[in-house]
DNA sequence: TTGTTTCCCATGTCCTCCCATGTTATCCCC
DNA sequence: GGGGATAACATGGGAGGACATGGGAAACAA
């Protein structure tokens, strides 16, 4: 699971440090897999686990089905392997570089089961945008009653912002996936 | 469940011990989880309990869903993980100090779920406040008609354990721990 | 060759772990 | 109940190691 984030250097050698934390996170593993993100303005990166699963997910699908070849097409195929060196660095592609923005700084972010790099400014941007968002999404993360050991969750009382439609969709794209 | 306040310094590493009633409340556990607050201007923090329920929580809003990106940039991404030194401390991430204003005092709150780390001035500022409102309501509290707590004896054993939690002395009192 | 990529080593900084000390609270014995 | 011993705690400092980062040599393609 990956989380925090980090801001790091990229050198001219277009080489950049995976934060320790992460490379935890990673528990060892020599390679991580990055991509542009289909929804923002970064890079993704993940390692091994999250592969795998996007991968077993389309195999589930239909041969035929014309979303499989896009899901495999535009997720796995734009997928670039990158080897850590043993200062535990990755080399960024030019063309991944050039579609984030990223020239000579960037900030690392973990979000649970991928992590995100991001151009700074651009981050700053986004996260500022996004604040409000997840302050009057909160409701969302308060409405498990089954809290164990420590106290329970306060049992607020108040239901959230009629926001518990989700949008309704007859078939995610993937299964859904929690983070880690 | 994290209960009661408690001041503690802050020395030129950064260093902050984390008051022992709480590290009783993480059950020994040697990591805890920081942020910045959504809505108030100081730390958050939590063991591993509540990362786990936020975690859970996100993961079961849909992938697609904008609110679920945002809560996890903004409280995944956000969150910093503190290891506990041998003396129960956890180093404070400077991003973090600056935000909250924090210098070389802090007051850490218990807030049942969480605890707040606070510049000492702002939490009294915000509770200053926070008085001024309770008295402004006390009309809601009318109707009961006796109250109970005079001769109620204090909640079984576990007085103020250990914890040097040494009360303002010549100031104004806070009144009475009251989270919130 | 020239330019590019990959691996390996070097270096300085920062962090983590460990030990030390003074203080407070708790317990036990007198 | 008083007083001292003992344990728990808050706090300070130091040393070793992990980490981020720079640079160079070897491998590879054009």
């Amino acid at each position: 699971m990956f989380l925090s984030n980090f801001e790091s250097s990229v050198d001219v050698k277009k080489r950049v440090s995976i934060p320790a934390l992460f490379r935890k996170s990673l528990g060892g593993q020599e390679s991580v897999y990055l991509w542009e993100s289909l929804d923002k303005p970064c890079i993704e990166g993940c390692g091994q686990a999250l592969v795998d699963h996007f991968e077993a997910s389309i195999s589930d699908l239909d041969l035929m089905d014309r979303r499989r070849f896009a899901l495999a097409t535009v997720i796995l195929g734009d997928m670039t392997p990158a080897r850590l060196d043993e200062g535990g660095r990755i080399v960024l592609d030019a063309a991944l570089m050039a579609k984030a923005g990223i020239t000579d700084k960037v900030r690392i972010v973990g979000a649970g089961d991928r992590f995100q790099i991001w151009e700074p400014a651009r981050y700053e941007a986004m996260r500022a945008e996004l604040r409000q968002l997840a302050i009057e999404s909160l409701g969302l993360l308060k409405s498990k009653p089954n809290h164990s050991q420590q106290g329970h969750a306060k049992p607020n009382g108040h239901s959230n912002n009629g926001a518990s439609d989700t949008p309704p969709e007859d078939e995610p794209p993937l299964p859904r996936r929690g983070f880690e």
